[in-house]
DNA sequence: CAAATACAGGACGTCACGTCTCGTATTTAT
DNA sequence: ATAAATACGAGACGTGACGTCCTGTATTTG
């Protein structure tokens, strides 16, 4: 299937990615650049700037590489323990290393128009997604309102957390959580 | 009262925001450099270095100096009405220039320590002491529950309005702002 | 062996950064 | 009046990152 020609470096990738999380972690987001990433990773800029487009793209592409997957729905069938569950694992997930580099990939969407789309559609959309997914589950099970607008539910959820995140109003643990499922709760219970 | 010497020119510094909002409309905001607001407003490197630490700053007071003055909270002494009304303000008044605006500070505010004080406790934390204030006169009227969380409803509104500005997941339209009041007056809802 | 692609290294011109110096202008206090 | 203090426009300066390009080498397929 791959034509001729030498293949791709998966050693060359991951000194970059690795580059880039040392360098954030050393000295913030704000002091990572291309020709940075590219020295600290022994690596050609060429190279670089062959396979991502922007020091946000490697960014992002460390973090899901950390990640490994998305966390999938929790399903315990019971729509309280479900929404706690992932409540608390998103918030508890969004703290220390993982915050300061989700807070300058947001930054960084803002500023540029090409990484928005990637960061809004292949990251934000799809947390979402997995919200709705498992809010629509439990809806089939008669424990949501039909009239509920489980977007907008997610939306309050993931609204808040960012906020946190970015106006650092407030601390992201697990009372944080806890208030936030008690209220969607509230919200979206029937009748 | 001030001491010696020539005094801070007026003309310099309207010049100075002019500058600034011009280049972002024309331009976008990661166009914005403080070189060129200097060379578009005609005034020396030296003089927006000597009123301005960056970019950014420039960019919220000439924001500030727009709206003039801070939107008070309404006090139709009806928490339904003063809610729906605020809410329908702070989200239509959160479009267009305004938008952009808007997101950009965000986005600098993570990347600049300084700024982000500024910003967070002279901007984002204002606007939610503002709806903090008109909900509490709710409250002492009996009409929103002693165990809810002031704070806690005004960062689930907040959250949601600035995600949709940094994660354009939805419009910022009349019937986002009622959705909003009519899940925060569930909440509210004393029993 | 030829074509194709990737690699490290580094040169290149461009631009914004933030600081500095210059000569000049405008104000207050003596 | 004059001196001190501060602001002004203009622009020079070294630094560093930008993104592109070139060179020579390495590794793969057909």
């Amino acid at each position: 299937m791959s034509g001729p020609g030498r293949p791709r470096s998966e050693t060359a990738r991951r000194a970059v990615l690795r580059a880039a999380l040392e360098i954030v972690e050393e000295s913030g987001y704000s002091a990572l650049t291309m020709e940075g990433i590219a020295r600290r990773a022994s690596v050609s800029k060429q190279t670089v700037y062959r396979w991502w487009p922007s020091k946000a793209a490697i960014v992002l592409e460390a973090l899901q590489d950390g990640a490994a997957k998305l966390a999938p729905a929790p399903d315990a069938g019971d729509l309280a323990v479900d929404l706690r569950a992932f409540l608390r694992r998103s918030v508890l997930g969004a703290r220390g290393r993982t915050a300061r580099l989700l807070v300058a990939l947001m930054a960084e969407a803002q500023l540029d128009r090409a990484f928005a789309r990637s960061f809004r559609n292949g990251f934000l959309a799809q947390r979402r997604a997995v919200m709705v997914e498992f809010l629509d589950r439990a809806r089939a099970r008669g424990e949501i309102g039909a009239d509920v607008d489980l977007e907008l539910v997610a939306e309050l959820f993931f609204g808040a957390l960012w906020y946190r995140l970015l106006a650092a109003s407030g601390p992201l643990d697990r009372a944080f959580a806890d208030e936030m499922t008690d209220a969607l709760l509230r919200l979206l219970a029937p009748g």
